[in-house]
DNA sequence: AGCACGCCGACT
DNA sequence: GTCGGCGTGCTC
């Protein structure tokens, strides 16, 4: 017998292997197995099989699962994963399929049969080492065992045809504010739950809106909620997978790394946000973790709802083809925005321009909390040499440099590689060093200034998750500034009177064509999370943008919605990146070719662009292609596969 | 991805 | 003359 063996490493290509006689009896598709591969040995998955003796091939050095770890739904959902996003399906399958070696570690072996009754409650791992991994194989597949698991002392078997898929389950786009969302939430669920059906809920991340979500659900639910996600250790996470798998009345929480969690009865899926980044993945299995789970649902047959203030362009564009019902309530309309208009770069101010300044000391004379949104976390984000010109490059890959005050670093903002300020121009030595595009340390700065007895509050990203806790008591102390990046519109619990944004206007210049998307997003959220009474944007005269275009969304989305049709953008049309990467412009030439000859060949366009010359004789080509990628599947497996060459589907930034 | 092989520059 | 840099390509 021989097994087509993928692996999960970037190649479109699966690997034949032998069976030996004692592992062929219980040879299935998508068991993990031990191989050697090169000189190691490798763990891959068994995704075919074939007759033969494969006398010239090597041979499988175990196989590892007891029975698939993955029942047929989720192997589709992998299948199509791997299709729509051009990667190989062994890549796929790590993610899909829960590591072996861990559930083993909770299981226990159970028998009634008298001739190896010495097995019973014996942990499988004894068992295995006592007996033989194939030999507890064996017994298992006569039917003289089975295993249940610590958590919940339930039978261990293979996934059975458990749930009652729905004809026409509905796909939800709801449209509305935090509290109406939750409200929402907590009534779809509460009716599964008391049917003993379970419900999963995705969300973007786990110390913000997860805690938010956690806390306000067990209130409602009690120990029924449960949180599956990456940073969670061993025990605790495995908890999840036992409870979820043959438990139901569950609802189970949890962020990008849960789409493919088996889910017993599984009844629901709820996606918060699906707009927000978080849930795209980006190492190896570049994937959106929003669209697996309405893939997911599709294939289940389950109702979905996506519930956000601001969601993507795209699902209004399902909604009026029908493939989702929009429910619309409690959105955040008629709120006044006030610009304050400045003629020139706010740096160019020497303390921080005087009505901005008198809206602050205004709100705060009123005692209410401030919060300041900024697009950046660090000082300036753009440094220009003020003799020769020249901007401020990352010597290792010519990316954008980012300063830092607080460790007077200068920072990548593509490759991350910080630098030592040394307050001169690296070209010419001048020390005329001009900001620009200032953050949330130069704010901090200024204003603390200005405003020196008041409390000031600065947050990111990269705020401890300590500190975040900490700002759930600034609700009721003394009037503060909280300044703050994109992280702000996700602090739910934050009540702010006063909301000013600085800066929001230039996500336009970087975000692509899903820019105003962005911004609309951006803007959307953060008055969802913080409800201020009063918002005030802040924009330089000749960059100034009308705000009153993202405050209704129904015009908006019909706006963008007519943009992307006309451009040809998604959700009219797919997008994919091709990378060539090479370190001779010959090299990267023959390959850009052969692509286009590919691309040709599928009577497909591709627009291109490059070589652009990089630092260190580094030659980059991007090619986007646009179009139906069921169409030039085949062409794109073959393209991945080529040395030097990348595929990204559906890039964020084009 | 990771790792061995291979082809050009600075060294005892 | 070699040692080791990293670019290239293969993995059943």
């Amino acid at each position: 017998m021989i097994v087509h063996v993928a692996f999960p490493l970037p190649i479109i290509k699966t690997f034949s292997y032998a069976v030996p006689d004692n592992w062929k009896p219980f040879v299935k598709r998508f068991l993990s197995v031990r191989v050697p591969f090169k000189h190691k040995t490798l763990t891959g998955f068994i995704v075919d099989m074939e007759e033969g003796d494969g006398a010239n091939l090597k041979e499988i050095i175990e196989i590892i699962d007891i029975f698939p770890l993955i029942h047929d739904r989720l192997v589709r959902l992998s299948e199509w994963a791997s299709c729509y996003y051009i990667t190989p399906i062994g890549l796929v399958l790590k993610y899909a399929l829960p590591s072996s070696l861990q559930i083993e570690q909770y299981l226990t072996v159970r028998t009634n049969e008298g001739s190896v009754a010495i097995l019973n409650n014996v942990p499988l791992k004894k068992a295995f080492h006592a007996f033989g991994k194939d030999t507890i194989f064996r017994y298992y597949s006569e039917g003289l065992i089975e295993f249940y698991d610590l958590f919940t002392g339930k039978t261990f078997a293979p996934f059975t045809s458990d749930h009652e898929p729905e004809e026409k389950p509905e796909h939800i786009l709801y449209v509305g504010d935090i509290k109406n969302r939750l409200a929402y939430y907590t009534a779809c669920i509460s009716t599964h739950l008391e049917s003993g059906k379970n419900v999963l809920m995705l969300l973007p991340d786990y110390h913000t809106t997860g805690r938010y979500f956690y806390q306000a659900l067990s209130e409602q639910f009690q120990n029924r909620v449960l949180w599956y996600g990456a940073s969670m250790k061993g025990k605790a996470r495995m908890e999840t997978y036992f409870r979820a798998r043959s438990e139901g009345g569950l609802v189970i929480l949890g962020n990008k790394s849960c789409p493919f969690l088996p889910i017993y009865n599984n009844a629901l899926i709820i996606v918060e946000r699906q707009e927000e980044d978080e849930y795209r993945n980006e190492k190896g299995f570049k994937f959106n973790a929003g669209l697996l789970a309405i893939q997911r649902a599709e294939i289940e047959h389950i109702p979905i709802v996506l519930g956000s203030a601001a969601p993507s362009v795209e699902y209004f564009k399902y909604v009026e083809d029908g493939a989702f019902n929009l429910i619309e309530t409690g959105w955040l309309k008629n709120r006044t925005c006030f610009e304050i208009t400045i003629g020139k770069n706010i740096i160019s101010y020497e303390a921080l321009p005087e009505e901005l300044v008198n809206t602050i000391r205004a709100a705060l004379e009123k005692k209410v909390h401030v919060a300041i949104y900024t697009p950046r976390k660090d000082y300036s984000s753009y440094i220009q040499c003020l003799e020769c010109k020249k901007l401020f490059l990352c010597p290792l890959c010519d990316g954008i440099m980012s300063y830092q005050k607080h460790e007077d670093l200068l920072i990548c903002n593509s490759c991350n590689k910080g630098y030592k300020y040394e307050e001169r121009c690296p070209y010419c030595g001048s020390k005329l060093i001009h900001f620009s595009h200032i953050g949330t340390e130069y704010l901090e700065e200024k204003l603390r200034h200005i405003f020196t007895d008041v409390q000031i509050m600065k947050i990111s990203g990269e705020t401890p998750k300590q500190d975040i806790k900490t700002l759930k008591n600034v609700s009721n102390s003394a009037p503060t500034i909280i300044i703050g990046t994109q992280i702000l519109s996700k602090l739910y619990n934050l009540q702010v009177n006063t909301l000013i944004l600085l800066g929001w206007e230039e996500l336009r210049r970087i975000g692509g064509f899903r820019a105003e998307e962005k911004m609309f997003q951006v803007l959307i959220n953060l008055l969802d999370a913080l409800n201020p009474e009063e918002l005030y944007i802040v924009m330089e005269r000749k960059k100034r943008v009308n705000p009153s275009y993202f405050l209704d969304f129904k015009t908006f989305y019909k706006e963008e919605l007519k943009k992307r049709s006309t451009a040809e953008f998604p959700p009219y049309t797919r997008l994919f990146l091709i990378e060539v990467e090479k370190k001779s412009e010959e090299a990267g030439a023959m390959v850009v070719n052969k692509i286009k000859d590919m691309i040709e060949q599928e009577g497909l366009t591709g627009y291109m662009t490059g070589p652009l010359i990089k630092k260190k004789k580094k030659y980059r080509w991007s090619i986007i292609l646009k179009g139906n990628a069921a169409l030039f599947h085949k062409s794109l497996s073959l393209i991945y596969n080529l040395p030097g060459v990348r595929i990204e589907a559906d890039p964020l930034y084009i």
